[in-house]
DNA sequence: TTTGCCTTTGAACATGCGTTCAATTAACCT
DNA sequence: AGGTTAATTGAACGCATGTTCAAAGGCAAA
């Protein structure tokens, strides 16, 4: 046997993409074999490698793509005041993350399994996003809207604590997602302004 | 050759800890073989089975050796204000995890190579540290010192704001450990009181 | 000096790993 | 209907893995 009824690159493609995503977010990209995210997909180990030169850029693919579609979704409009940008912030954050908790805990756990120079690529891309919130910050404290001792400590305690969120957050919990961001963003206005 | 000179099981023993914490955090504990440990070490392979029945308990025992010490080392003196305990929590908090990078970051990371009891055992003692935080938390809305819409919540976000601090702080960096506790502690005090 | 224990070695075991590739076959185009 | 292309198989490669264990050596007590 060979190609099966119905099976193409359209098909098999983003299903290996899935299939990793929710196996490495699972047990670890170092867990999970080549063998392994086959057989999920309904497929050999060699049929992989249409679709992928090796493990590793499999990886740096979904991180990067992440990272993309992070920054594209995450507008922020700068003719608005800053705490209105801020409280939109904490919203797509929150938001954005919640919906895809795969993509969000690889990116954060297997950033140590890229090479050197994909770890950079990925980090810059990273790095971008926290500068979007930054400079939210900066122009409030620059406005008087805000009240912050040092910006990127303000910053990365903001990223750290929406992103949070991610490791207990269930949709059909006890709260509401509504609820979640409204209570987050009382507590992050409340951190950045005068007390 | 066998048995070294100087070579015990007191000297051995900790040094299996150590390069197995810093080996893990580094690499990841599934990309860490028994066989790196052991030339990190300057010993076999085999000889690690003298101190440890497999790897997965090797990872455990230090995950839980760390939570209970972090459990030893808070201690919460229900006597004082909820303010003053939060202040001593969040100081707490950011100094015992900066002394400690290695363990923190495999807490967070390695949690999934656990088997499930072992998971349990150690997320207990989690929830057991959240707890502290927690009550002073309640504590403090009932006496009406905060303004939190969930305590749950607040804990939760309070935690993950805090342990931020670990991805990005040096010692010898920009700022002192000092400064960045100061600054932490008004967000933290700001976030948790009426605006 | 001898005895016995504790520690370590080094080889071996079965299994699994990432990756390659010739052969094979289904789907598409003419 | 037939030829071409693209996708997939399945076996194979060399190497690494966690773990076990008989053998051997260094140390302390007798």
């Amino acid at each position: 046997m060979a190609r099966t009824t119905g099976s193409h690159s359209d098909i098999t493609r983003p299903k290996i993409r899935a299939a990793a995503l929710r196996l490495f977010a699972r047990h670890g990209f170092a867990a999970v074999s080549m063998r392994a995210l086959a057989t999920e997909v309904g497929v050999q180990a060699g049929a992989l490698y249409n679709y992928t030169p090796d493990k590793q850029t499999l990886l740096f693919s979904l991180l990067q793509d992440h990272m993309n579609d992070l920054l594209a979704a995450c507008d922020s409009d700068p003719s608005q005041s800053a705490v209105d940008r801020l409280r939109r912030f904490v919203d797509f954050h929150i938001r954005f993350h919640a919906d895809r908790p795969d993509e969000v805990f690889i990116s954060y756990m297997e950033l140590r399994n890229l090479t050197p120079k994909n770890f950079a690529e990925v980090e810059a891309l990273r790095r971008q996003y926290e500068d979007r919130l930054e400079t939210i910050l900066r122009d409030g404290a620059a406005a008087g809207d805000f009240a912050i001792a040092d910006t990127k400590i303000a910053t990365l305690a903001v990223i750290a604590m929406l992103t949070g969120v991610n490791t207990w957050f269930r949709a059909g919990g006890r709260l509401s997602l509504d609820e979640v961001i409204a209570q987050y963003w009382d507590m992050v206005r409340k951190s950045v302004t005068a007390g």
